[in-house]
DNA sequence: CTGTTAGCGCCTTCAT
DNA sequence: ATGAAGGCGCTAACAG
């Protein structure tokens, strides 16, 4: 049995309410019944009991994390960016997966204010507004962080995807492509991430004169690119030499089907990825991509979400910008120096 | 606020204990009662508080889950397992990381005793002897899963790397290949679950009365493999026409580096992994590899923590064996039908 | 500065 | 079958 706050009492020979004190620094003891507490706490091995403490705090020092799978590469890095930073404040996870069911999202916000939880984050591909809701009413801080739609007004951590394109697109013009195309996940466009990569290619292919060619798929699964396979051979017919893909798992896909159809990348033709997941640092060749580090978008979400526990001021100003970079490597030819 | 247990007693206009007993269904109480209870918690939309139950219970329905890295894939999979499982039970996961620190690994475990946790589950690469004492220690049921070695009392589940080895081997065998190398991670393989995979190499190529060959590397990544890149030149020029490596990427790194080499998998040399990862579902050429259900690894750990939480007797007979099967792909060559 | 007291929300004897 | 009462371990007024 572990010892509680009144065997330390008892040992100390102060009040429990003394030892409380003191292990919560909350008002001020005097030196020499802190050091008997000191004292007996080690002696005994004394830690005090969470749930306790929980109980009459109303509040756990745990962090509901939500995700659709944790599984998935990304959300098992921005879980790590979570937990770490979570750590450091003495906050723990409590997980939970969904399976993207969204009858299962709900409950699972019931449980986890059962369990006192002081705050829920979310990371989860589609957005659930039912769930939401549900978080709304639930009173406490919340975040959602989400691989394709932004949440303006719960927004985490703003990632500048239409600059980073931009710069990506000028980048693939540089090295004398002409004809350029963007293959991006089309579901739900509009509202999705995918609009401001968008934008970021537009420009930059209407800024040198150039003329756009967008093909839309409907997922990112092998499966779904190889639905728009004929596109993508249509396009290179047409003169495409390079394609600017919003997401790694699209490049990677086209690469592996145009590898098959005995067109080789990058000599053949180019490719971009987008988000520079542990697939790209293993995958031949090296796809040239933006890395996206996933644990700072994890270590950002607590934060804040700390940040609202405690009510310090989360100022509109700093809403923090994750710094982006394109990883140069080997997808893309350099039509220059022919 | 949520509403408590007074609430619905005073509504239903019964005491707190039958409340209490419809609740938990622990004793008789009348039909009469029952009804207007549950009528009660429907309109109120009650639900139990789990800290103040954890609290009298002196155990929250939680596991306490210790990874070393939760980014990793095949953590990420086995979490599913356990997270899925764990939930068909009403228990939920208290996610904590170690990054590899023996001293955090120790205090983790303090951790989770004071957050009450019902059990612990260690999934980690490494053993650490004092971690396993402290658990020891703590009283709790715990396990340990780990991806090299074995902890032959603490086992989880049985696979029969020996037997699916001995299988891939006679595999590639069957294939015409009569000089196969093992390439494997050779640190503390006395104590690895590497040795069973040596075994059934090393069985299979007796059996056929072929000569072993084998190359042994410092660990799994890159750069560890690029360090035994002379010895797979030296084995290649000395015949050898198959690599059977004991891990997914030990294989697709030598893949990596012989196509550098202008040497191409399979036409020119064969190879298969370990493990089946979610790599190689995307990695061309196909390997051929053998799949481990991590996710069963977990759901069957969690599976037979809950039972020792719940003292159900683990029969020892009853040590789950996983399924496993060779996922005959491209990087095998078929050397009979030339 | 310190001890006493009253809960936090729930489960569990113990009577009735 | 039911209610009253005590307590799980801790915090937070409230007196002193």
């Amino acid at each position: 049995m572990a010892s509680t706050i009144k065997d330390v009492a008892k040992m100390a020979e102060v009040s429990i309410s003394t030892v409380s004190r003191v292990i919560n620094d909350s008002k001020p003891v005097s030196p020499e019944a802190r050091r008997r507490v000191l004292q007996a706490i080690k002696v005994l091995d004394y830690t005090p009991n969470e749930v306790a403490r929980s109980l009459v705090k109303r509040k756990s020092h745990l962090i509901g994390v939500i995700v659709d799978d944790i599984g998935t590469s990304y959300v098992s890095k921005i879980l790590r960016g979570v937990e770490e930073i979570g750590r450091m404040y003495n906050y723990d996870i409590l997980l939970t997966c969904s399976y993207g069911d969204p009858e299962v999202e709900i409950d699972l916000v019931k449980l986890l204010e059962q369990k006192q939880v002081g705050g829920i984050l979310v990371i989860a591909s589609n957005v659930n507004e039912k769930l939401l809701e549900k978080l709304e009413e639930s009173k406490l801080p919340y975040l959602e962080i989400n691989r394709f739609h932004d949440n303006e007004e719960k927004l985490t951590v703003r990632i500048e995807y239409e600059e980073i394109s931009y710069e990506m697109v000028n980048y693939i013009i540089s090295k004398g492509h002409k004809k350029i195309a963007a293959v991006l996940k089309a579901h739900d466009v509009e509202k999705s991430q995918e609009r401001y990569k968008l934008k970021g290619y537009e420009r930059a292919i209407t800024d040198a004169g150039l003329e756009e060619y967008i093909i839309s798929t409907k997922g990112i699964t092998e499966k779904a690119i190889a639905e728009v396979s004929d596109q993508i051979d249509k396009a290179i017919k047409s003169g495409v030499t390079a394609f600017f893909c919003t997401l790694d798992e699209i490049a990677i896909h086209i690469i592996n089907q145009l590898r098959d159809k005995g067109i080789k990348v990058p000599d053949d033709i180019s490719i971009t990825g987008f988000g520079g997941t542990d697939l790209t640092e293993i995958y031949r060749p090296l796809l040239t991509t933006v890395k996206i580090s996933y644990y700072d978008i994890g270590a950002v979400a607590i934060r804040r979400i700390l940040k609202m526990i405690n009510k310090e001021n989360t100022d509109e100003d700093e809403k923090s910008i994750l710094p982006l970079g394109i990883t140069k490597r080997d997808t893309v030819k350099d039509l220059n120096q022919k």
